[in-house]
DNA sequence: TTATTTGTTATACTATATGTATAACAATAA
DNA sequence: TTATTGTTATACATATAGTATAACAAATAA
């Protein structure tokens, strides 16, 4: 699986880490049952600190993605427990909101807004994923 | 206009409050000329720093939402100003893609995805935004 | 011209987040 | 037992967020 960072970017490397995961586990590149690296392994393919690794498998755990044993690592989550809780469902909305409010001052219409989203689905499964 | 912060909130306060204002002119609450609160104002109403109102001001100003004149203060910008430029579509496109991804990772369809979308916008145009 | 309003800037301080660098600790599978 | 792997601790640097005060600067209105 390959991962790109930007060190230049905003988001924070970790956050980066994560979101490169969780697309993995969206396109099924990552199937439950996979081993993400070592943190070192994976620290030193990127060129980071352990610790940022470590940090953005914590994250995926504390989101219920991975499951972290000493020794055997970090492994993908059944996708039972994945599922879309009301938790994520309000921080998904929260999240979505001030994007269409911005996009309605910016004379997007509501068409075009869902339009964008499509192609974003439609590159997931393009890439294999189901949705 | 009224503005609630969540204190609490992991998002900055003069992130909230931006979201705040962008809602309003996306809800039609605030037109073109409108004339946003001085910063001293606003921050003694909000109960935070004059800074903080402050910075908010200059994210909008930097987002091509508002204009700032010594005296006259902070003035709604003319719609044409904030028309949706690359750089915009970029970051939505930014933004909406990891939050499809985690979505499809917990099951949400396509679907219902946009639907949840066409939520918040028929919310918009409820409170008399056009989209 | 003068006074007032308003945004702007400067300084100082606190707390938190991000990331690096090293090293040691602890569990567990082989 | 040993090697691998995650975990934790320290220390450090930098940036962000927020508060508190105060002074500066422009522009409008009187």
């Amino acid at each position: 699986m390959l991962i790109e960072l930007d060190f230049q970017s905003d988001i924070p490397i970790y956050m980066q880490l994560v979101h490169a995961i969780i697309e993995g586990i969206a396109t099924g590149e990552l199937k439950p049952g996979d081993k993400l690296p070592p943190v070192r392994t994976l620290a030193a393919d990127l060129g980071v600190n352990m610790l940022t690794v470590n940090k953005a498998y914590q994250h995926l755990k504390q989101l219920g993605f991975i499951q972290i044993h000493r020794k055997k690592g970090a492994v993908i989550n059944s996708e039972e427990i994945r599922k879309a809780d009301d938790k994520f469902y309000k921080r998904l909305f929260a999240s979505l909101r001030p994007l269409a409010m911005e996009s309605v001052c910016r004379h997007l219409t509501k068409s075009q807004f869902l339009t964008l989203c499509s192609e974003i689905f439609e590159e997931i499964e393009l890439k294999g994923g189901k949705c």
